[in-house]
RNA sequence: GGGCCUGUAGCUCAAUUGGUUAGAGCAGAGCGCUCAUAACGCUUUGGUUGGGGGUUCGAGUCCCUCCGGGCCUACCA
């Protein structure tokens, strides 16, 4: 049995995740870690919300609500709607968490001992009117270059130019509309990953496995231009982590915080804190999965995340543990994903455009969601929702080759043979070609599981799937109960084990529906089909079984474009 | 501007990393079945692999060029 610690990108805590935010990384994840879990290995599956920041602090300004009151319920808003996508993290924590508060601080403790951190002063843009310094994004002005109006300070949307705030004209607050701008002198602490480029770069050669998404972006930033930047780590908000040297006050930083992608990362950590201070558990069980000198030699840490969050997983993140000169567990393979595009654009969270994950639940269960979603994963490009693709997938998939399965099995069994598995009959033939065929196709889904090959795996599993039907029509119990009936209900009790068998196989991708298999055949037995023929003899002759409700259900025109105009934009 | 990714059947995607005649699913056509959610199975139509040039015995795959799409570019996260 293996250890398997996996982490799935935290959600920024500022609004609702759309569906292309779910696919990226907590979708994927909880399929790896329900799999891993399925197969009988040890996993730690854990995620978090992402609360510091700039956004944060204006989403709760806007809201007229204190942020740490705006955090908590977004929290809980966020967390709800995890739960309704049936995301199994073991902790969803926070990255506000006194945990989190204290190891940050720790690391930056560390890192400061190292001689990794620098002090650098710098000029910034004041707002007056906001109280506030201001991010180069969140100046607006005239561009120097084009004369577009609404250009941001660090680049100008309509030309492309990089810009420095300074260089705008007209430069205003994008938060107040004020022109009230001040440029102050303001210290900031650095840390230099620049000192770690070497080490940094040695580490992600010898990662020859990953996605070549993974390892392109990192390398850009190793090696473009002068190569790996040291990177500011602090800011003046007021929401975050204090800035200390571990415990201790660090002069001169008294009313700053960590940078949000400081602190972040370092949550995937203090969320195991979280995990086992909560239930009342000693450290000695969350070191074991973090701490190489504490037992987390032998775990396989696994990230998962979009591929905009890849630099700060590959070099930032790293560039902390490694400057900490302690035995923290380093990742061993970060999955990364491209964007999933809405019907023709881009999901856009400003315009509501596209579907987002409490709008998605609202009209369908989640396990219609996740089978679409994991089964289109954008791994090699960006991929593109539509809502006849997705009716289309959905209605095939799930409601014709799976569920009408289960339907046409149970209740042709039910009305020969009544609500049990029939006995007598032995194997013949068909039956043989069943069970060879799964002996192939079991082991090829295992292994695009175990190398996170999401679509393939999905393409493999609905194959097993068509495989049952292509079983029933050769073997065709309803032909043969006239002339034999033992065939027949030979037939059909290898058929009602099918229907255990992919409940099994299939609950990473569509746990809500393998649950209600497993109910319908009356078991709890969850055991993964290690042995295929053993496995199809787990529900013996005389085991009572029910006829479920329609697993899935069709989605017709008329939601489709229904749903289509819903979505289109403007929430 | 720079870096990286990408373009394959009407649609969504494959193609063992340069190796036979480029494959699946959906959609379309035909046949079969009647247990089942008008479901299932079988057969089948459909491609100058974005355009052009090159390397090679051999190119979807490598090189050059042009065209289109996307991401990143370090203070949004």
């Amino acid at each position: 049995m293996a250890r398997i610690l996996i982490t799935s990108a935290i959600p920024y805590i500022n609004g609702i995740k759309h569906l292309g935010n779910l696919v990226g990384s907590q979708l994927p994840a909880d399929l790896y870690a329900r799999y891993m879990r399925g197969r009988g290995h040890e996993v730690l599956f854990l995620c978090a919300t992402d609360e510091h920041g700039t956004p944060a602090e204006l989403a709760a300004a806007k809201a007229g609500k204190p942020v740490a009151e705006y955090c908590a319920e977004m929290w809980e808003v966020q967390k709800e709607l995890s739960d309704g996508f049936a995301l199994s993290f073991d902790k969803f924590g926070r990255s506000s968490s006194p945990q989190n508060h204290a190891l940050t601080q720790h690391f930056a403790g560390r890192l400061a001992d190292a001689g990794l951190i620098e002090e650098v002063a710098e000029s910034q843009v004041y707002s007056n009117a906001d109280g506030r310094f201001l991010p180069d994004r969140y100046i607006e002005g005239t561009c120097p270059n084009c004369g577009y109006e609404r250009a941001r300070g660090d680049q100008c949307e309509n030309c492309t130019k990089q810009l420095d705030p300074t260089d705008l004209i007209n430069p205003r607050s994008a938060i107040s509309g004020s022109t009230d701008l001040v440029v102050r002198e303001t210290k900031h602490l650095y840390l230099r990953q620049s000192a770690l480029k070497d080490q940094l770069a040695e580490w992600i050669d010898s990662k020859t496995d990953w996605p070549i998404l993974t390892t392109s972006i990192a390398k850009k930033w190793l090696f473009d231009g002068d190569g790996l930047q040291d990177r500011g780590i602090t800011r003046d908000l007021d929401w975050g982590v204090p800035v200390k040297r571990g415990s201790e006050p660090w002069p001169g930083m008294e009313d700053k915080v960590f940078y949000v992608w400081f602190d972040a990362p370092i949550e995937y950590i203090a969320c195991a804190k979280e995990w086992t201070d909560a239930a009342g558990r000693p450290d000695a069980d969350w070191e074991r999965w973090w701490r190489t000198d504490k037992g987390a030699d032998d775990v396989r840490y696994v990230q998962f995340m979009g591929k905009d969050n890849v630099p700060f997983h590959t070099l930032s993140f790293p560039a902390t543990i490694i400057g900490s000169s302690e035995p923290w567990k380093l990742v061993d393979y970060i999955k990364s994903f491209n964007f999933l595009n809405y019907d023709g654009g881009q999901f856009s969270t400003s315009q509501g455009r596209g579907v987002f994950m409490d709008q998605a639940l609202d009209i369908l269960p989640a396990d219609y969601w996740r089978w679409w979603l994991l089964s289109h994963a954008p791994e090699n490009s960006d991929s593109e929702f539509t809502w006849e693709n997705f009716q289309s997938s959905v209605n095939k998939d799930l409601a014709d080759v799976l569920g009408n399965f289960v339907s046409r099995v149970t209740k042709f069994c039910r009305s020969r043979f009544g609500e049990a598995v029939p006995s007598g009959g032995a194997f013949g033939p068909d039956e043989q070609a069943l069970i060879e065929r799964l002996q192939t196709g079991l082991p090829a889904y295992e292994a695009h599981m175990e190398a996170i090959e999401v679509r393939k795996a999905a393409a493999e599993l609905r194959g097993l799937w068509v495989a049952g039907n292509e079983y029933l029509q050769s073997a065709a119990p309803w032909a043969a109960f006239k002339e034999d009936p033992e065939r027949a209900a030979a037939s059909v009790r290898l058929a009602l084990n099918l229907i255990r068998f992919y409940a099994v196989i299939s609950a990473p991708f569509i746990p809500d529906a393998a649950a209600r298999m497993l109910s319908a055949m009356n078991t709890l037995d969850m055991e993964w089909p290690d042995d295929v023929s053993e496995s199809l003899a787990a529900l013996p002759a005389g085991h009572d079984f029910t006829v479920p409700d329609v697993l899935f259900r069709k989605i017709t025109d008329e939601e489709r474009e229904e749903w289509q105009s819903r979505f289109a934009g403007q929430r």
